[in-house]
DNA sequence: GCAAGGTC
């Protein structure tokens, strides 16, 4: 029997497409990877019986990036990437080892059908997973086509059939349009910040962000909030009057009229018509009116609705909304909550969803009353074809879920209870006054019925007194009419929800990516979350964006998304060359970045007001081996040394406290040491500033400290405090950290082990001899003499820490010691592991002798 | 260390 292989985007697509294809009838087990699963079932296909695989991928299998040595920053000028850069792709996720999981499934098989989501993107994946799959399927001599492609627009029944029943093609200008934007994107994105944050990172010494990154979705993003913040500043507040009017209606109540003027911005025109008014002793009703309107119930939910709704309402911002909706939706409380769809499927059970919550502590008594009533025909919504809107799937508490993820459970249930319920209705009435020559007018709202708002309770219709019934002619008498004197005010910092809007209606983003974009730019510290969720830019975000507006605004506008989209769109309608529209595209921007480069001194203007230079910057640490001038750490990130004099930077290890370690320096350049420790239960370790970035030895890499350097004389080396090999790396050596006295420690050079060693000690030397047993070094301690732990009066006492019976009582690594390599590994692990790899043997002087610093340093970068 | 797009 031959084998149908059939791949959806995600594992629960498969799942409920298997549900459907086979009519519930098929076996499911997990796949290698331990995140899709693999549904089987028996069926025809091409007038033949066949045993289908159903199966999926997790979004993207491949990723795009630059050939290795394109990601060195130093090395790469950031103008290459636009064209000489080469790309490859990768496996996106690795951990999912993709490629193999679909290579063993689709081994052997006959025919593949892709059930990728009906949008570039899935097309996109159609031919990712083609390409790993076509190699190890059976190959057909008859030339019968092997390769289909599924279009549904929905998850039922109907349009699944529909879509097995007319299988095509995948469309290969539609996934061309994505290769070209992904390659856009990373050339356009990686060439800008690299440069931008290179250039600035090596100007100022107090920026508040280690990566200055620039990107069409991103940018744009940003620029939305800094353009509210230069409407604030350079909003100028006006002074404006209005006339306000009382008229007593029955007993004790009065009316508070607005006038239909609104307001004037003259005083004296204000004070004229006060004149006019204030001397009446009646008001004259003019006309009543009495409308019924109605308030509609919500569409059904969507992503974006739902992030709106979280931040503004609930306060919970878009990446933490979408965690805490997916875990909802992985844990079956809600269905899938990424969709752009408003539009309930016509075969949707809204019934069922609903009989669901009918015996829920917090809402039984609207539920039922719908269910007995019938229920409203939700509005009629928009159907982007991917998902049915957020709904959902059973009914939980407030004790089951608690916190955040409760909060937003109860509000999907409550919109989605408010869509099937009737709109709020309610009377509108106005009376309009005449009081002298002037209008007024009077209105209020009266509920008719509640519909929707009884179970969103935060859209009511807000209760006012109603209005006295009246009409034309009437007469009531003037309480007062005043004149009061307002200012115009600024609009406030743009909100998360408001922003959300913005990036859809401009098309920044996916519903997916907008919480993305909107957490970069908070991580990147361009913008701040104030209170009430509003986005308050920060210096460097407002500076950045002034800075693109005096350069070349197309780079901070929304169009530059939109425009980019729609040459994409002419490769995906098959009406203009991939290899033509990619190379324009990337010109364009080359010479954008090109004019950008020439013209950064204009953004600088702007850097140099709010930040300082890094030679003002930073307090002074240690002397440079050049100058034997004190350089400065800068302590923000990336945390750094700068001689001033010889402007040169040097970059520090980066979380973690750096001193100066005692005045001493490296013997190779004369640089004076700094200690760099991870806190006061962590590893420290010295390290030479200038051999930390020029690595002086063929065999060490950039940002390797003394505990890795390889100097076979230097005191403060590998070499000369390694112990032995690390209990738990493969590749890590345990070094004595020479500042850890009087509670010793010794520490990996690779990996996070320390361990403690021994306490009252005054001294603690690597000595020159090796233990027998094990190769590691042994170490000479030096007790004091009160609390010497050693037996008799002993302070001074040489062995290992390994096999030493005296020093396995005082060592941490008694228990560590039983993992050692010697002890492990049996009889055939002795050669060759163990100590060698941090010391030279006793005796033997170190074949590689280090040569001066410079010829090292030639050797290095042949 | 960089983009944006899928999804886990």
């Amino acid at each position: 029997m031959k084998t149908v292989l059939m791949v959806a985007e995600k594992p629960s697509l498969a799942q409920s497409i298997a549900k459907i294809l086979s009519r519930g009838s098929m076996s499911s087990h997990k796949g290698l990877n331990g995140a899709c699963s693999v549904h089987e079932y028996t069926g025809a296909f091409a007038g033949q019986p066949v045993r289908f695989k159903m199966t999926s991928v997790c979004g993207h299998v491949m990723t795009l990036d630059f050939l290795g040595k394109y990601n060195k920053w130093d090395k790469v000028d950031p103008a290459e990437l636009f064209s000489q850069a080469p790309t490859e792709k990768k496996e996106a996720n690795p951990k999912l080892s993709m490629v193999k999981f679909l290579q063993v499934e689709g081994r052997g098989c006959d025919y593949i059908v892709l059930w990728l989501d009906c949008d570039k993107e899935g097309e996109n994946i159609c031919f990712e997973v083609l390409d790993a799959v076509l190699p190890v399927m059976n190959k057909t001599h008859s030339g019968e086509k092997t390769v289909f492609r599924a279009r549904f627009s929905s998850i039922t029944d109907t349009d699944i059939g529909n879509a097995m029943a007319h299988l095509g093609e995948p469309d290969h200008n539609e996934a061309l349009s994505v290769d070209a934007r992904q390659e856009l994107d990373l050339r356009i994105g990686c060439a800008f910040t690299r440069f931008q944050t290179k250039y600035f990172q090596g100007k100022y010494g107090d920026l508040d962000s280690s990566l200055i990154s620039f990107g069409p979705c991103q940018t744009p993003t940003l620029g939305f909030c800094v353009e509210r913040h230069d409407k604030i500043q350079s909003f100028k507040p006006e002074t404006y009057w209005v006339l306000q009017a009382k008229v007593n209606a029955d007993k004790d109540k009065s009316l508070l009229l607005d006038w239909d003027r609104v307001r004037v911005f003259d005083r004296e025109i204000a004070q004229m018509f006060l004149n006019m008014t204030k001397l009446e002793k009646e008001a004259q009703v003019e006309a009543t009116s009495r409308k019924e309107k109605a308030k509609q119930r919500p569409l059904a939910l969507n992503t974006v609705e739902m992030l709106r709704v979280a931040s503004s309402a609930l306060g919970m911002g878009p990446q933490h909304a979408m965690q805490t909706a997916e875990r909802l939706y992985t844990q079956g409380y809600i269905s899938y909550p990424r969709t752009e769809t408003t539009h309930y499927p016509e075969n949707f059970d809204l019934k069922g969803c609903l009989r669901q919550q009918a015996n829920h502590p917090y809402w039984a008594d609207t539920v039922k009353q719908l269910l007995t009533e019938g229920i409203n025909r939700p509005r009629k919504g928009h159907d982007a074809g991917d998902h049915p809107p957020i709904t959902p799937m059973r009914s939980a508490t407030e004790d089951e879920l608690g916190g955040d993820a409760w909060r937003l459970y109860e509000y999907i249930t409550r919109h989605f209870i408010a869509t099937v319920s009737p709109d709020c209705k309610y009377l509108q009435s106005t009376i309009s006054f005449r009081i002298g020559p002037e209008l007024f007018t009077c209105s209020g709202k009266t509920v008719i019925s509640p519909g929707f708002t009884e179970i969103m309770p935060w859209q009511s219709v807000p209760l006012e007194e109603s209005l006295p019934t009246c009409q034309r002619g009437d007469t009531f008498a003037v309480g007062e009419v005043k004149m009061l004197e307002k200012q115009t005010s600024p609009p406030d910092y743009l909100t998360e929800a408001e922003l959300i809007t913005l990036m859809e209606k401009h098309g920044i983003g996916t519903d997916a990516s907008i919480p993305v974009h909107i957490n970069n730019i908070c991580q990147r510290n361009y913008v701040t979350v104030e209170s009430g969720r509003r986005l308050k830019p920060t210096n460097l975000g407002i500076v950045l964006v002034h800075g693109y507006y005096k350069i070349d605004a197309e780079l901070v506008l929304p169009t530059i998304r939109s425009a980019v989209e729609k040459q994409l769109n002419l490769i995906a309608q098959g009406k203009a060359d991939y290899r033509q529209v990619l190379g324009h595209t990337l010109d364009v921007f080359k010479r954008k970045f090109h004019y950008f480069v020439d013209s950064i001194a204009g953004m600088d203007e702007l850097m140099e007001v709010s930040f300082s230079p890094l030679a003002a910057t930073g307090k002074p640490l240690s002397r440079c081996g050049k100058c034997h001038r004190f350089m400065k750490y800068i302590q923000a990130k990336p945390s750094r040394l700068h001689c001033s004099h010889c402007d040169e930077t040097y970059t520090l290890p980066q979380n973690g406290t750096i001193k100066l370690y005692k005045e001493l320096r490296c013997p190779l350049d004369d640089f004076e040491l700094v200690l760099w420790s991870s806190g006061s239960r962590g590893k420290s370790y010295p390290l030479c500033p200038y051999c930390y970035n020029h690595p002086p030895f063929r065999d060490m890499k950039k940002g390797m400290g003394c505990n890795e350097c390889t100097h076979p004389t230097c005191q403060h080396s590998l070499s000369m405090l390694g112990i032995g090999q690390c209990v738990e790396c493969e590749s890590g050596v345990l070094v004595l950290d020479p500042t850890s006295g009087p509670k010793w420690k010794v520490a990996c050079n690779k990996c996070n082990v320390v361990a403690h060693c021994f306490e009252n000690a005054h001294r603690v030397r690597v000595s020159a001899d090796t233990c027998h047993t094990c190769e590691a070094a042994l170490l000479d301690v030096d007790f004091n003499k009160a609390k010497s732990p050693l037996p008799g009066d002993e302070t001074q006492h040489t062995g290992c820490v390994f096999c030493d019976p005296v020093f396995q009582e005082l060592v941490e690594l008694k228990h560590a010691a039983s993992c050692h390599p010697m002890h492990r590994g049996g009889p055939g692990r002795r050669q060759g592991r163990g100590r060698a790899r941090g010391r030279r043997p006793p005796g033997k002087p170190n074949p590689r002798r280090p040569r001066d610093k410079m010829s090292a340093l030639a050797a290095y970068f042949v």
